[in-house]
This record gives C-alpha cells, structure tokens and sequence, in this order.
DNA sequence: GATATTATTTAACAGCGTTAAATTATTTAT
DNA sequence: ATAAATAATTTAACGCTGTTAAATAATATC
C-alpha cells in the first residue's frame, strides 16, 4: 500500500515538472515559444504523456494562472498588512500589483490578456479575491461601510483601469522611462484615492 | 503598354483582396482563426500565392495595422474638429479613440496588443499621429506653448493608461456594464483635465 | 509558331495540438 | 515463479499551421 503513496507522489511531482518546465520555456522563449513537444522534452518524456496529467494545453495554461493568481493575492495580502492606515494600505496594494506585473512579466500576459490569448474557462475563485482586497481597502478608507456596491465597483475599476492600462502599455512595445512611470501611477492613485473621501 | 497599366491593376487589387479577406475573416473568428490558406481560399487561390503580396503573414498584420492606424486617426481628427473649445476638443477625441476600439475590436487588439500578439515591426509615421494630436491639444488647453515636454508626455500617458486600461478590461472576458464604463471614463478623463491648468 | 517570361499550383518540410493503437513495464493472481 | 491483467509510455498518425522549392500552366515577346 505504500507503493501506492510512492506512485501517487511520482504523479504528483511529474504533474509539477510539466508546469515547472512550462514556466521556465515561457520565461526564455515567451509564451509563443511554448509547445508540448518542448514541455515531453524538458521532462524527459513524449508529447502524449502530458494528457495524462492535463486535458490540454489550454488547462496547463489554467494552471499557471492559478498559482499567478495565488502569488498575487499572497503579494497583496502582504502589502496590505505593512501598512496601518487604510490610505497607505490601498497605495501600497497597488504598488505591489505593479511589481507583481514587472516580477512576471509572462504570467501577468497570461492572467489579464496582454499580448496573450487568456484562457477564459471555468472561474476560479482566486480570480476574485483581487477585487475583495482591494474594494475592502476602499471601504475602509471611505470610512461608510455601507457605501454604495455600484459606486466602490467603479472606484475599484478606476484604479484597476489606469493601473492595468499603463502596465500593458510598458509590457507592450518599449515602454516609458522609469520615472516617468512611477509618477503617472502614484499622482493617478492618489488622484484617484482624493475623490474618495 | 496600357496592358501593363490593367495587370498593374489587377495585382493592386488582389494585393486589396487579400488584406479584405484577412479582415472579413477576423471579425468572423477572430485573429485564431486567420490562417494564410483561408485567405487564399477567400479570394480563390492557393496559399503560396500571398508570398507573391507580402513578404509573410506577419508582413499582412502590418499592413491591416497601418489601416487601423488611418482610420484611428482620421476618427481623432474629426472629433477635435467637431468643437471648438480645446477642453471639449480633449474630451471628444478620447471619446472618439473609446469608440473607434469597440467598432474595430479586432483592429484595436491588433494594434495594441490586447489578447493578440502585436507586430511590432518597422514603425510608421501613422504611429506617432495619435501622440501628435492628443499632446497638440492638451498643450492648447494648458495654455502654454512653452510647457515642459516631459510634462506633456506624462500628461498624454495618464490619458491614454486609464482609456486604454479600460478598453482592454472590456475586450479581455466579460466586459463591465455599459453605463458604467462611461461614467469611469468621463470621470477619469474630466479628473485629469481638471489637473492640466 | 517557338521561345522566354510570368503566374500559379503542387508537393513538401518542420512544427503545432491531439488521438488511437502498439509497445513496454509493472503489478496481481495462481 | 510463471501467467495474466493492468498500468505506463511510446510510436504513428491526423489535420492544421507558415513557408519554401520545384513543377506546371498561362501569357507575352520575338
């Protein structure tokens, strides 16, 4: 019975190399690079064995997003926490959703569409936890708990937009200077974070 | 000689075929389902026959950016034109860039990388057109000819991240209500106007 | 009408995701 | 320990992709 401890866990770190060697084939090549042939390969076996492990490609991708999902939500959790202020906690947040982006460039094209076909199967709840934290945080710098649903949905799409949009406007193409980014973001975000309250 | 003038014409015009086809293709399956053989069937001909067109596929994703680009910028022209106050000229010509991207969803993905790899091959001028005209106005409603052009730049990309953040939002999955939208973007873009002077 | 030129197609290559069948390795039962 | 059953893995193939070279068909030139 032990045997099968043994050979589940065989399973289980095989299934993980598959996903390791996707990431790392993502990572030197881009995600255009990536094929299953290239992922049998650096595992040390053929193609077809990967349907053993995956129903497609399409749910490799799936799960990669996943643990880009888990990362991000462990990052903004984390940002959140080292600050004390509602305020500071919010800006921290979406710094860290910056730095998540330029962390993992790759996973970020996969997660939200950039330069990246996004595999839009079945939602996953770490996909909403985002939101959570951050319309949360914009609650509590609000200071009304029962501020409007429509309106902290909007707030949070406000930031989301101009965030996101100069993400991909940087992963896209060459991109803007350094300094030039940090400023459009944090004036937007404190702009923004200004029309709260 | 006027025989050369007529296969001159033709060639133009199978050139033209090709570029419609890829088009008419697209908007029906979207940029996964352009192939170089489904071109060729569309306009009733083998697929080698393109090479006779365009260097390679790639070389026809340039050429429909290039067109998306004209029309683009021929939109902002006439927004800008359709008021007379530089404030209202801003504000017509972002929303006139936010329309052009959901009548040409596919032509925006192409030209700016939202689910779709972009071709970012040898710049052409029609590139640079919308930068030109944005920056042109928000100088006029700074009311300072001789304003820093770093200022400008940053100016134009606190515009263009929010507008296009919330495109690709929208062009990514499932979108965000209608009015919605609308209100983010008329907030975000009178909100930054507001900092210009 | 024969020859040269151009237009177009056929065939092929290497790669892709994916599936079914064949093969090898391992476990189970006698 | 050997035979049968099961599982793991590979080989071969399909239809698709972009692309190239060679063969063929059509046209223009002399």
């Amino acid at each position: 019975m032990a045997s099968k401890d043994r050979i589940l866990r065989l399973k289980e770190e095989t299934r993980n190399n598959i996903l390791d060697a996707a990431c790392k084939i993502v990572k030197e090549e881009g995600w255009q690079g990536l094929s299953l042939r290239k992922i049998a390969d650096a595992i040390e076996y053929t193609a077809p064995i990967i349907y053993e492990y995956f129903a497609n490609k399409e749910a490799i991708l799936q799960e990669l997003t996943k643990q880009g999902y888990l990362v991000l939500n462990k990052d903004l959790i984390s940002a959140k926490q080292s600050k004390e202020n509602p305020t500071e906690q919010l800006e921290a947040m979406w710094l860290a959703y910056w730095n998540f982006a330029f962390e993992n460039k790759e996973m970020y094209q996969l997660m939200f569409g950039v330069e990246m076909t996004t595999c839009h199967m079945v939602a996953f709840p770490e996909v909403q936890t985002p939101y959570d934290l951050f319309t949360e945080t914009i609650i509590e710098v609000m200071g009304d708990k029962n501020a409007d649903e429509d309106t902290i949905c909007q707030k949070y799409y406000t930031y989301y937009s101009v965030v996101h949009g100069l993400i991909s406007i940087n992963l896209v193409g060459n991109g803007l200077p350094n300094d030039m980014n940090l400023q459009i973001l944090k004036d937007a975000i404190i702009g923004i974070t200004r029309s709260l309250n």
